[in-house]
DNA sequence: GATACCATGTAAGTCGTTACATGATTAT
DNA sequence: ATAATCATGTAACGACTTACATGGTATC
């Protein structure tokens, strides 16, 4: 059994031999892409993958400076990573934690929750804005270089579904921001229950065992 | 310090007081659309948030079967959670296993990505269809009652969300096909390193500290 | 000299999953 | 009877974060 992150390094590797410094820098949070991991997992985790024989220790180089160690996925490896792409796989949880945010956003200000959502937007247009030059980048390449590298489609697959993905967050935020200036109210700390039939018919449907 | 489940409990508990059996069945995977957990760290936690003077147990029902514990949010559990909800947030590491397996898509036959995406976007499709649903029911309710309650705001808010997440992502499935199809190249097991100027003038880009 | 980055590693603690455990009720 | 659902709990394990630790190089 391997993690998702040893498949994801896999997967890294079998693109091109890397030292893990490079593997955590193309995973570092919050520009990732492909999978978003820290050094102190990484560098485990690669010597779990060593140790199984999926990886192995290309050479070491030292130029200046620390000696990196420059890892390559193993004929073992690409045959672990081939079997493991086609083997079932179950959605993600999504948990954002600012989607909890936003559900309980009644509960501050409106004034403060146009702020929380400017301040979120402009973290998501941070990462936008690096996805969308990284992936201008790509294409570039993929146009100039002779005919398009399919080696490289898997970037360009996981770029294009970030980008999208931000995209989409994006317009999810402003378009709440719109719903705040159209329906300004908001609920003190008490909680107001007019317990009208419409709370009323909302328990009586969930639960009908009631005596 | 108190994790985001916990705020995310405190959020359902602020709608009303429930169980928790109640609120396993709301963060259940895969269609929770607010947060997704397993009722095994959903109770630990819920005590957690009674310990700690957060949450109460507002009665226990006993009509048939096992007796419910209805928890309710305490003062200090609505003033926690508007704290909370102020915080700065981060983003969340997407982290999805399929993009991974996205980016390594030209390491099997075709056929096989193709049933891999056919797959994932059936998946999906089951969870949109779950949440559009229960989007419509929430737009219904909140039509015909007077006026829109904005009580029910917040659940209208993630589920909008939602919604629209799963549609970016059965988008970006359906032109991954398309992309299989006007691509159909595929790599064997030899990586069929073709060591152009590509290639090269990428390793140089990246570092410039060799001897 | 201070700061930032390169480069690798480990330890402690939290978050989350999976599985075990119990027992009643409802439907087939 | 058998299975599914209701309802709550715990234990073991794995994933992940945060912080500590080290030491060289480059830049101001």
């Amino acid at each position: 059994m391997l993690s998702a992150l040893g498949h994801a390094i896999l997967a890294l590797l079998a693109a091109r031999p890397q030292s893990g410094y490079d593997i955590a820098r193309q995973m570092r949070p919050p520009f990732g892409y492909l999978w978003q991991a820290r050094h102190g997992q990484i560098y485990p985790e690669l010597t779990r993958l060593v140790k199984s024989g999926l990886v192995d220790i290309d050479r070491v180089d030292k130029y200046a400076g620390p000696p990196r160690r420059v890892h390559a996925i193993t004929a073992a490896g690409r045959t672990e990573l081939a079997e493991w792409v086609l083997r079932p796989t179950q959605i993600r949880p999504p948990n954002d934690e600012f989607l909890v945010k936003a559900y309980a956003l009644r509960r501050v200000r409106p004034a403060a929750a146009t702020k929380l959502l400017h301040d979120q937007i402009k973290l998501h247009d941070e990462r936008l804005g690096a996805l969308e030059q990284m992936y201008s980048v790509l294409e570039a390449r993929l146009k100039s270089d002779r005919s398009l590298d399919p080696a490289r489609f898997g970037e360009f697959a996981a770029l294009h579904r970030a980008v999208s993905a931000e995209r989409d967050y994006i317009s999810w935020c402003r378009w709440l921001l719109g719903q705040l200036k159209s329906v300004p109210r908001r609920a003190t700390s008490a909680p107001s229950r007019r317990g009208g039939p419409s709370s009323r018919s909302s328990v009586a449907r969930r639960r009908q065992r009631e005596t």
